[in-house]
DNA sequence: CTGGTGAAGTGTTACGTATAACTTCCGGAG
DNA sequence: CTCCGGAAGTTATACGTAACACTTCACCAG
């Protein structure tokens, strides 16, 4: 009794159990109920698990016309901000009987780039997140449905956003710095560009503006060492030192905390800082950072939920996802 | 003209290029140089841009017994240790035409749960990293051959492991710590069980033991705060303070020097402390940490390469990955 | 004039599944 | 005794693609 080489298909599951292949698909498939009688489901399942048969999902997505699967585009793998992304779109996902697979594009989210390349995967929609601007084109080639997250939310192609109110919470970062009495602001942006940091960006200047405060800006990617450089090269410049750097992100925020110990100034008595996302490094650190936390999970959430209205073909809810300011150790009052 | 709702397939094609479906796929699939004439084949091309034809990745898969996409299944996503794992297993992948997708394992690597189900995504096989030693057994269950990285050698129902010389590595650092004169060593484990931080912990006891240097472990979550508090409450008790404490990860190793900064110790000049695996972290955190460095991307690589082999009737060729020890800033000679 | 050969395509089939449409059997109502 | 209807299956088909085997035709050697 040598096991054949290939799969064993329902086919051979139906010869075995003694029954047509269309029953051990109405029994495997649980809509039975009233169409085959208990007696042969027993056989039938038992000689599927006799044989060890595993349905093949690209004969049964062929059928189907569909593979409830959607892909989840994100910039970055490390970032716990699109983990968390993921997370909720997949638990949405699974009471839907859908699966989420991840892609990571490749070249991060710089423009001139074709950051869309699933293979063979076949899909029923795609969700991306903090892409940039053109991304969308790209993917719109795919001919699925798109659903983008923490995005422009004039994307073309985009069957539905779903959004932070990142402008407000850099508001809220804003008149917190403010009121502490800071006047003399750095502003440590993303060299990376995304409709997400551009928000960010624009509305610290927003708020910065009329109170009368000076604000000047440097960029460095997202990573530590990167913004430490960046960092340390703008403290060594001309000007009057900031007393409190504005950080679009908390991994700059640490990067900016680093340089500020190396040049022997004390976060947060000489220099305040704030980072956005309250990541867990924002806690690692120390001191820990004031923030802005954003819900993440529910972006992923809504991000799949529209992605199912828009494959039932019904209306995507529309809305925008409300973020919280969190006040730890990095601030404090301006030195005077 | 209205467009019909459902996409256009090779046959759609054929008829507007005025040719056969089998032409069609000839001329798209790019096996034509001789069969069918250049100009015959250009209106192929151009019917088939005309109607923004997109082959069913479905039916293709079915017609070739084939996705040529492999399944990473990691325990965390937010660890840049798997994200390097992930990116030499797709530029592997890639040079060969195959796709990679991830599959976070959602209950981590606890036993007793099956953390495997990757939904309707047909795959032709499974990389699994750092997982738990039942894991084989659910996954096996897919039919689906399966690489292990980072994992129990012995791992029953895998086609191939690749490993990392982790003993040498957590050896090297007890060499290290030995060195600097510290007797009185806390080791910092991961309450998480797996080979790897199995491994680790063995090694570090086997170069201890010898020593005539004193070893005390405690165990915690792999997280910032859930390190911090594990080492507090280890300090709180009697016996003698360690001068060194040894994590098994450098999540712990932040942890513990958070910990030991509240309680007004110094890192390293009253207390050392050494991580492993040289994330990003290990540089972002004052003093930067002592640890070790793997080759993920290597790792990704070879297990890979090693599931190709397989696929292709080879032997996969095996091996163990070297490790260096990283010293830096957060180890110093024992105090006096 | 026959036979062979290569170029250029086409007809057909199979991949494994899900399901609509059909058959068969049997018990009971009329 | 007929006829109806439900239970329990089965037969047949389609999903879209890739590729084997076949045809057609023109051209040329013998």
């Amino acid at each position: 009794m040598s096991r054949p080489a290939t799969r064993p298909t329902s086919r051979d599951v139906a010869r075995t159990a003694g029954v047509s292949q269309a029953t051990v698909s109405l029994v495997l498939g649980g809509k039975w109920r009233g169409r085959v009688s208990e007696r042969t489901a027993g056989q039938v399942r038992e000689a599927a698990d006799a044989l060890g048969y595993r349905p093949n999902l690209a004969a049964r997505n062929l059928r189907l016309g569909s593979t409830r699967t959607a892909l989840l585009v994100v910039p970055a793998l490390t970032s716990e901000f699109f983990a968390r992304v993921y997370t909720g779109a997949a638990s949405v996902a699974a009471e839907h009987g859908f699966g989420v697979v991840l892609y990571p594009s490749p070249a991060g989210v710089g423009p001139a780039t074709s950051p869309f390349d699933p293979g063979r995967t076949a899909l029923d929609g795609v969700i991306a997140s903090s892409m940039a601007v053109d991304a969308p084109a790209a993917i719109h080639g795919s001919l699925l449905p798109l659903v983008m997250l923490d995005s422009d939310p004039s994307a073309p192609g985009a069957a539905a956003v779903v959004n932070l109110a990142i402008a407000d919470g850099m508001r809220g970062v804003a008149a917190h710095v403010l009121e502490l009495g800071h006047r003399e602001l750095l502003h440590l942006g993303s060299a990376v560009v995304s409709w997400t940091f551009d928000a960010r960006a624009e509305a610290l200047a927003g708020a910065v503006r009329g109170a009368g405060a000076r604000l000047r800006t440097v960029r460095a990617a997202l990573s530590v060492p990167d913004a430490r450089e960046a960092v340390t090269a703008a403290l060594a410049g001309p000007g009057p030192r900031p007393t409190a750097i504005v950080c679009d992100d908390d991994v700059l925020a640490a990067g900016a905390c680093k340089a500020l110990r190396r040049l022997g100034l004390r976060v947060p008595e000489d220099v305040s800082v704030t980072g956005f996302d309250d990541l867990a490094l924002a806690t690692a650190v120390e001191p820990e950072l004031t923030t802005v936390r954003l819900p993440a999970e529910r972006v992923g959430e809504c991000g799949m939920a529209a992605l199912l209205a828009v494959l039932d073909g019904r209306d995507p809810a529309a809305g925008e996802l409300g973020v919280e300011l969190v006040v730890r150790g990095s601030t404090a009052p301006a030195p005077r």
